[in-house]
DNA sequence: CGGTATGGAGAGCGGTGCTCTCGCTTGAGA
DNA sequence: TCTCAAGCGAGAGCACCGCTCTCCATACCG
């Protein structure tokens, strides 16, 4: 792609994202907790103490595939929903849930690493914030076009939100999306939280032996929730 | 408690339970990677091999710990439950939803070891789903006990279920709750992806920066998932 | 062209899970 | 009551791990 400048800066490029591809490679056998540096440079040919040259330590290395994770399936999602004509809000958001499933399925090991147990004793720097919310965003994005258009349905107001949930959302709709009533934000949340917990429960095994396959229970939760957040 | 018959058995006994709760000391500390024989069995004053005289891999005393969490929650869920007179059907709903929570909360660990990612190249084994099924048969039981004093709302129909998953829902029904109407069986379902995405994405770490603390967030949720389910 | 930053190789440290062998102790059957 | 197998802890050892340090060749820059 890129040229780097120099010989060197190129050669350090590619070496980066072969130790990285042979990370991701190790991860979808072994998992997270398989992930060894040693394994990684002895399959690139080098000796182990050489790769650190690369990444200062195993969870720095974690790190980047942690966002690279959180990357691919942002661009994935973001990918599948632009296919879909703007003005078909409802099914651009299907789009994206349905991507996001394709993503977790073909990646488990990936989705495990970003939205399971967190790495022990791993804190996740700042640097993953920003891909960690593309999704949301985008999903928000779409009910923000929604809202403009005014085909966005209030949520109703039947179980009106308490206080401290009312000013959460007041805050959370200032920072992200002044334009959308504050409600919205707490049904999107709702929806994310319903469809990353149905991966991982069917990715991790919980479904087995209730719904399974859960295409279609997956699908009709999508469905619920476009109608949730007010999709027409 | 039940005196074992000779003192070998005894000490056996004790000696298991001693290396458990060593393991889950240290699980609260560094996670399930972080669980280490050797350092289990120096806390104890023993040498490492003589552990495996009692948990034969680290794998069998995970799988011991899994089993133990789930049986924990089990627990802690039905106690709760059992506390609310069993004619406030919504109350022993929310009684529940909130039982799970607190128990997470206190031993995020063990939530993370039996909801979070799997750990790498382990299986559970067919022990676990015995207490995997104790929160579960639960709820269920409450909107059995609903229905059977017919104070259960039938879901709207306005999005009935596709055939392949209302054949789920029936296989789902007949295996579990055969007085239930199946399609009762799907909403409890998505209430229980709902609640532990939540739990996962509060204990995770995802919701930092949007609804944190998430304790109306989830209260709220509890009786959505309560209306969804049909409990008056 | 010379000096310097870069990066690979190798040895080594302390840790891990797990195995095996060696004895001591316990307890059940003759 | 004695005997002998089973149970169990100790210790050494294997192959692996993450990580550090030192050494040296080489690519780059002034």
């Amino acid at each position: 792609m890129n040229a780097g400048r120099t010989a060197r800066e190129r050669a350090r490029a590619e070496l980066t994202q072969e130790i990285k591809d042979e990370a991701r490679r190790q991860l979808a056998v072994s998992g997270a907790g398989g992930l060894s540096l040693r394994a990684v440079s002895r399959e690139l040919g080098m000796v182990s103490s050489a790769l650190y040259r690369y990444f200062p330590s195993r969870d720095e290395l974690l790190t980047a595939l942690i966002i690279d994770a959180y990357n691919s399936l942002g661009e994935s999602a973001e990918q599948a929903e632009a296919k879909v004509p703007s003005t078909k809000l409802r099914d651009r958001w299907l789009a994206t849930c349905h991507a996001i499933r394709s993503w977790a399925r073909t990646r488990p090991h990936e989705y495990a690493l970003i939205y399971g147990s967190p790495v022990p004793g791993y804190q996740a720097p700042m640097d993953t914030v920003a891909a960690a919310s593309r999704v949301p965003l985008l999903m928000i994005g779409i009910l923000r076009d929604a809202n403009t258009v005014g085909a966005l349905d209030m949520p109703k107001d039947d179980r009106p939100l308490t206080p401290i949930l009312a000013a959460q959302a007041d805050a959370l709709a200032e920072s992200v999306a002044p334009d959308l009533p504050p409600p919205v934000l707490i049904s999107a949340l709702t929806a994310l939280t319903q469809i990353f917990g149905m991966l991982s429960f069917e990715l991790f095994g919980q479904l087995v032996g209730s719904v399974d396959p859960s295409d279609e229970f997956y699908a009709a939760s999508a469905e619920r929730m476009a109608d949730l957040v007010g999709l027409p």
